[in-house]
RNA sequence: CGCGGAGUGGAGCAGUCCGGUAGCUCGUCGGGCUCAUAACCCGAAGGUCGUAGGUUCAAAUCCUGCCUCCGCAACCA
């Protein structure tokens, strides 16, 4: 017998220091699209996905919470799994930076690599602040002193291990030249091969300063940081370098990679270059996927525009939301997320054009035949353009899913309903069913629908893994003809089979009741954030803006920020900068400068001659490598498009006054 | 001159590499149908393809300048 053709594909591992938002479900699903439409073809699948567990920020917030990094994030990828359980992710191995034998197979690698030479135990030359204890690069020093305290440094060195990236170049050069379709889209290839040649620096792989990491067993006081941990899970979760799985051989090298666009850098360098490194086949593909804009911008936290996928999935169900991913967001570019369009998504295509056309089948099989679809069928010219749409859609969709063109399949496939609620048009079934002489005829009309259905019940699958079934048990489709195989011709479907119908697939939705509605939800939870503002000690449970809060301080420690009232005595533009404002204000004492990145939303005769808050005593920072010093920070709220609002003050406080 | 992307009917996009009647989805308008989830089917209107020049028999497409928007990087202490 022979063997079955592997197919390896992955999600990005993900960082667990926060709730995963839309964006990680977009590229799950995706890879969860694939991953079934292979098997759905006969392929031996390993789809694997998982999460990056270390570093300094997991390491903070597990402190601030009080807890230990691992507690920590225990709980979050708890979520994360339900998530994926929620969308119906069928992958099949879950890769933990943190399980042992993920940690022991790093430690592995980074040992040989050291052997090897390609990664070398290095020094940051720099300069050192005593009394800061802190480590300055050339560039981060002001007139040649410290930063933060403007006292003298000494010529310093902090150690480091480096991966001889460098050497790579050229031998990565030449592989996009061979493999044309390693990166994908190629629009993003050009930016990869002039990124190298701008000169490929040697990467940092060790921190001293970060505990929460992987130890380098032969240098315990160095935990290796985020490229060798993380970028290895690919082959230490087939069972690289340790003994945990024995499947590196069976499914190596990768199919796919599937990669957020900010991330395709590391996969398609970093990545390929350690591979090369370890002597080891590279992927055959990594594909750098868009974004899913909110609104026209990135979802972010201070805009309050993070999308939850747990909450839309409840509200439309996860099939629609599948879908909406799938369908809305072209093929490598971003796509936008709003209410609007996703409603629309669901109404037009899901509810309208494919549920109709199940519902009025269905209902017709039932009103005309008691729902048995009678043997006795009379064929037509009038069904060959139908048959044929259907015997060609699965060599469409498989070559939009070799391709990676996940909407394109999708159209293809809506392609078919559309011509088939046009064919219920041009046979009026209705007229034929007034007709006693016409029964046959109805009755391949109708049979002929139903077998389109089946067709559409399978290829949808692997996108919509619950409606595909659905249907399918709606005209019943007996299991052995829910395959792939088995929509080699037309007409399979067996004579005299049972049509049960059902529920509504897709309900419609009411657009404007349901846009009203969330306008309305949106509008109670400003409130209730409001009021939970005004009330400090009120606890305010529901809001969608997720509040990160800061470890409770005491009274001292608060004191210790010095908040003062300052009035503007110049501002201008930067020319270097379109973000920033270069402040001088009168804090009572003195005159300082301060940049502030609040250009966008502020022209700088407009604050001049105002009275600001300014946090007096924050640390000077140099800024633009060392070109500016900022010496305090205006205070400032965030807006709800994302900008900022600066305090005023009355005229009658004085600069100086302390702020409290 | 830091790097890159984008400007095409009301909205969102394709077409640009390899010049030759400007296409799709939604929306709007008109018609048809009544099996169906006020769903389905047909038709129409609507664009000097950001702008100014250039090359050409011919430019959304190639070249040059300019304008606007958006990312990224330096940076928003």
């Amino acid at each position: 017998m022979q063997e079955k053709k592997t197919f390896y594909i992955t999600t990005p591992i993900y960082y667990p220091s926060d709730k995963l938002h839309i964006g990680h479900s977009y590229t799950t699903v995706a890879c969860d699209a694939l991953a079934r439409y292979k098997r759905l073809c006969g392929y031996d699948v390993m789809f694997l996905t998982g999460t990056d567990e270390h570093g300094q920020k997991i390491q903070d917030k597990a402190e601030a919470r009080g807890v230990t990094p691992k507690q920590y994030v225990d709980e979050i990828v708890a979520t994360i799994k339900d998530l994926w359980k929620l969308m119906d992710i069928s992958y099949d191995r879950f890769v933990r930076t943190t399980d042992d034998y993920h940690v022991e197979s790093v430690q592995k690698i980074f040992q040989k690599l050291y052997e090897k030479g390609d990664i070398y135990k290095g020094v940051y030359k720099g300069h050192y602040c005593k009394p800061c204890e802190s480590f300055w690069t050339d560039s981060q020093l002001v007139d040649g002193k410290c930063p933060d305290c403007g006292r003298e440094v000494y010529d310093a060195e902090e150690e480091a291990y480096f991966f001889r990236i460098s050497n790579y170049s050229d031998r990565l050069l030449q592989y996009y030249e061979d493999h044309p379709d390693f990166i994908q889209p190629a629009s993003r290839k050009n930016e990869m091969i002039a990124f190298i040649g701008q000169g490929l620096q040697d990467t940092c792989v060790s921190r001293t300063s970060v505990k929460w990491g992987i130890p380098v067993t032969f240098d315990p006081s160095h935990t290796i940081y985020v490229w060798i941990d993380a970028l290895s899970n690919y082959i230490t979760a087939l069972g690289y370098g340790n003994t945990r799985y024995d499947d590196y051989d069976h499914y190596w090298p990768a199919d796919i990679h599937m990669v957020g666009k900010e991330i395709l850098r590391f996969h398609t360098i970093i990545w390929p270059a350690m591979l090369m490194a370890l002597d080891l086949p590279l992927p055959k593909k990594v594909f750098g996927h868009g974004w899913v804009l909110i609104d026209g911008g990135k979802m972010s936290k201070s805009k309050g525009n993070i999308v939850d996928p747990g909450i839309l999935c409840g509200r439309y169900g996860v099939d629609a939301i599948r879908y909406f991913l799938l369908r809305e967001i072209p093929f490598g570019n971003d796509g936008v997320f709003t209410n609007e369009s996703l409603i629309s998504r669901i109404n037009t295509d899901l509810a309208n054009d494919l549920g109709n056309l199940l519902s009025r089948t269905a209902a017709m099989v039932k009103k005309y035949f008691g729902g048995t679809l009678p043997a006795q069928r009379r064929a037509d010219a009038l069904d060959d353009e139908l048959a044929a749409l259907c015997e060609a859609l699965p060599g469409k969709v498989t070559g939009c899913m070799d391709e990676l063109l996940l909407p394109q399949a999708l159209m293809e496939i809506f392609k078919v309903v559309q011509r088939a609620n046009k064919y219920i048009d041009e046979t009026t079934p209705w007229a034929l069913a007034k007709d006693e002489a016409q029964r046959d005829r109805l009755g391949a009309v109708l049979y002929n629908l139903c077998e389109t259905l089946r067709y559409v019940a399978v290829l949808i699958t692997p996108f919509l893994p619950s409606t595909g079934p659905k249907i399918a048990d709606q005209i019943g489709v007996p299991a052995e003809l829910r395959s792939f195989d088995s929509l080699g011709h037309f007409g399979a479907l067996p004579a005299g089979c049972l049509v049960p119908g059902g529920e509504a697939l897709f309900p419609r939705i009411d657009a404007e009741k349901e846009l009203a509605e969330l306008a309305a939800q949106k509008a109670a939870q400003e409130a209730k954030q409001k009021a939970a503002e005004a009330a400090p000690a009120g606890t305010s449970a529901a809001s969608d803006v997720a509040i990160e809060h800061e470890p409770e301080v005491d009274y001292d420690t608060f004191s210790k920020v010095e908040m003062r009232v300052a009035k503007v005595t110049a501002c201008e533009k930067m020319k270097e900068s379109r973000k920033l404002l270069k402040l001088t204000v009168f804090d009572g004492e003195r005159e300082r400068t301060i940049l502030s990145g609040i250009a966008k939303w502020y022209e700088p005769e407009h604050l001049i001659g105002k009275k600001v808050g300014i946090v007096a005593n924050l640390a000077p920072r140099p800024m633009m490598s060392g070109k500016y010093l900022s010496e305090g920070m205006i205070l400032a709220a965030d807006t709800e498009d994302g900008g900022a609002a600066v305090f005023f003050f009355a005229d009658d406080v004085l600069p100086g006054s302390r702020i409290h």
